[in-house]
DNA sequence: TTTCATTTTTAGACACGACTAAAAATCGAG
DNA sequence: CTCGATTTTTAGTCGTGTCTAAAAATGAAA
């Protein structure tokens, strides 16, 4: 049960990579989680293998890997630590959305139980991040769906509140947050006439 | 300037044997780090002579090890994080004082100036964490040698140690005595406030 | 001063996780 | 179906940091 933050990050991609919608995992090649991972493949083989071994993934070769249940359940654990540290950040410290991947991927890994379950209580048990992606529960489920859907698929002429943003890069987080969109911002039917079209399918919203 | 959690390790090692209450430092045995650090003492030798090839600490053979004015640097850094995750634990997810070593011993690995500041200044860049030791500033320095001054007239937020008590007659005593406030406790800005208040003008404390 | 117990360093090995180069398997085009 | 391009794994090496065992230095007692 050791955990080291490489077999963590393996685990990681193996779950980015590999999540399908109905919560089942695809195979994933070993040449897309090096490239995902900024390794070598022969690196990712090496360790698909270990995690095989410690029955977190399984492999087959010249096909893929995939995580287990108990891998997946491990994974989830990863995202729900990730993303209640990126609610802190932005949330708490004031950090904006485009800052704190990298500072959560650091502090994904830090080691306590009843830290994350603490810090899930400290920030109100969010349902979602500042990038609108779901925090899984302590139990690996995901909070049943709200209403969030992307701004372009909204009527048009109707007031809506930002809830996330999907597929942002650090250059349109930044340009957003430069134009005042942040987590929680309204929207009027005049301010959305006045965004760049890409935005529209990118920012999650919601009317209540 | 690569870090690797265990040269930090050992650099802290070397600051808590060796600090020196005038701000220099002692040379420490290697036989003390390694107990100290829970290793080997091959493993000590090896460490503090990557440590001296990186000009963070001197090496006399068969004499011992000592910090340079750029270590010292470091190890107050890192002491810094240490002790302000310790206070941010107890002070605002509500950890007891005597579980939050582990995890800080965690947290002040993750690299991020810009998380230290935060942190600090959204702690209300507390002079001491919870165990009453100062948390040096981010230059190296320490908060000056702290007035004792009546409770009532601290920043809110602010921990601190009772030095004395004003115009306390027997019964007041008994009563601080029976909540377990004495010369030298620790009071957090929790115990604070469910302090009677005629205590606060009673209570002279420091915050160093 | 010599000797011997203690401390510390050196020597050599091992686990982990990365890499490069080469071999093996897969897959699509003809 | 075969062949060649691509993907993936194997083989072997390296760097980091640990260990044990053995050698070297220290220092205190006789």
């Amino acid at each position: 049960m050791s955990k080291s933050t490489q077999r963590e990050d393996h685990l990681k991609a193996l779950y980015a990579l590999g999540a399908q919608g109905d919560g089942s995992m695809a195979w994933v090649s070993t040449n897309s989680m090096a490239s995902h991972l900024g390794v070598k493949p022969p690196s990712v083989t090496a360790m698909v293998q270990v995690l095989s071994e410690l029955g977190w993934a399984e492999h087959r070769p010249y096909h893929g890997a995939r995580l287990t249940p108990a891998g997946l359940k491990l994974a989830l654990s990863l995202v729900r630590k990730h993303r209640l540290w990126e609610t802190f950040l932005v949330e708490r410290l004031g950090f904006g959305w485009e800052q704190v991947h990298d500072i959560a991927e650091q502090l994904e890994h830090v080691d306590s139980v009843e830290l994350v379950e603490r810090l899930d209580a400290y920030l109100g048990h969010p349902q979602s991040d500042p990038h609108g992606d779901p925090i899984p529960k302590s139990d690996g489920t995901f909070h049943p769906e709200g209403d969030v859907v992307p701004l372009a698929e909204l009527e048009p002429r109707v007031t809506c509140r930002v809830k996330g943003v999907r597929d942002g890069n650090d250059a349109t987080l930044a340009a957003m947050s430069d134009k005042g969109i942040s987590l929680g911002s309204v929207l009027t039917p005049h301010d959305i006439g006045l965004l760049p079209a890409p935005w529209l399918k990118q920012l999650l919203v919601t009317t209540d």
